[in-house]
DNA sequence: ACCTATTGATAACT
DNA sequence: TAGTTATCAATAGGT
């Protein structure tokens, strides 16, 4: 498709090969999607461009579909494994998403309970364990602001040692101009009044 | 392209549904095949069908392009709009799992700083509230150990209560037939015999 | 990047 | 499941 037939062998121009392969590549990665969702089918694709590059797709979770794949090509045929496939199959994505919801409504759970909810399910075992946790959590937690403190409290200290040399410097610096000022014509301002600006304490 | 347009949506129709995935996983590995001639390119596709089948295609050693494909992905940030659009396309594909898999991994974060871990990036005002959320959880937690514990001694307060009406009910029932048996024949017990059977302390 | 003539893929039908 | 064909989609080559 295109102005003209192309042959199937490698494109010598490297300037229209990378082209193609832009072009190609982003058509068979929408074909590919297209056909996961139109035809419910798990696809997984990975394209290595000659410079090395990675682009891949998949409709699932690729890693998943590369297991998938590896367990069931690596196993020999029996005579009902198809049979004992297709219920694998049918169950899969079901069996996932399950697995999913179990883990978070587990999740769930136990994060009421180190809230201190729903806990009338729980053994005096779990509750002491509970307890134990949520202990060694005030803990580090505890240590952490103080962390976080401290490193505050040093910061602000860096800030306000540079600030004094900063003004100190300014300063011994007004104060030359000035007495320079002084010297030359009469200052406008009183003898002190850069205190203003510079007061001792910060 | 054919005598319609389609809707990109899952063909409800099982037969038509069947038919298409046939058409299209032809043509998406041949057009995976023509990808990898024209463009000297590595190509591997995996498809799984909803009825539990297996097509690929591998323009070299499907392996090889697995593992060239782990070793590299993780490791660099891809800036390719395309490899931004594959991922864009299986995200949406995925959009449920994604979502899931987001929610355990935010509920496992929250759980990991309850428990006091990696807990560098919170700020003071939510360390703070980490703490307050432990407290109440203790709180509570303390509160349902009491009301177990006392729950648990009221329990066997009961019992002992019971049994030790039911206690005095068999001494009472023991010492009449012992009694009658006294005045009827001879005992073969000591005259006090029951009292091994009951002793006071319970 | 965009355009469009042309080829290729395929949906509906058989 | 396979073949046909009208139609839509992809894309080669050019700008």
């Amino acid at each position: 498709m295109g102005r003209g037939k192309v042959e199937l062998k490698r494109i010598e121009n490297p300037t229209s090969r990378q082209v193609t392969f832009s072009k190609r590549r982003n058509g068979l990665l929408k074909k590919a999607f297209e056909l996961s969702v139109l035809c419910d089918a798990e696809v997984a694709i990975i394209i290595l461009s000659p410079s090395g590059k990675i682009y891949q797709f998949a409709s699932h979770d690729i890693n998943r579909t590369i297991a998938m794949y590896r367990n069931q090509v690596g196993l020999p045929e029996s005579n009902n494994s198809s049979f004992r496939r297709a219920r694998t199959m049918e169950f899969r994505r079901n069996n996932e998403n399950e697995e999913l919801r179990r883990s978070i409504a587990n999740s769930e759970m136990r994060l009421k309970n180190l809230a201190g909810e729903e806990l009338d399910m729980l053994g005096m075992q779990e509750l002491k364990q509970l307890e134990r946790q949520l202990k060694t959590g005030v803990e580090r937690i505890r240590s952490q602001i103080g962390r976080v403190i401290s490193e505050n409290i040093s910061s602000l200290k860096r800030k306000h040692k540079a600030m004094q040399e900063e003004n100190s410097r300014l300063q011994k610096r007004f104060h030359e101009l000035h007495h320079y000022a002084d010297h030359a014509s009469s200052s406008i301002l009183g003898p002190n009044a850069y205190m203003q600006f510079f007061p001792s304490e910060f």
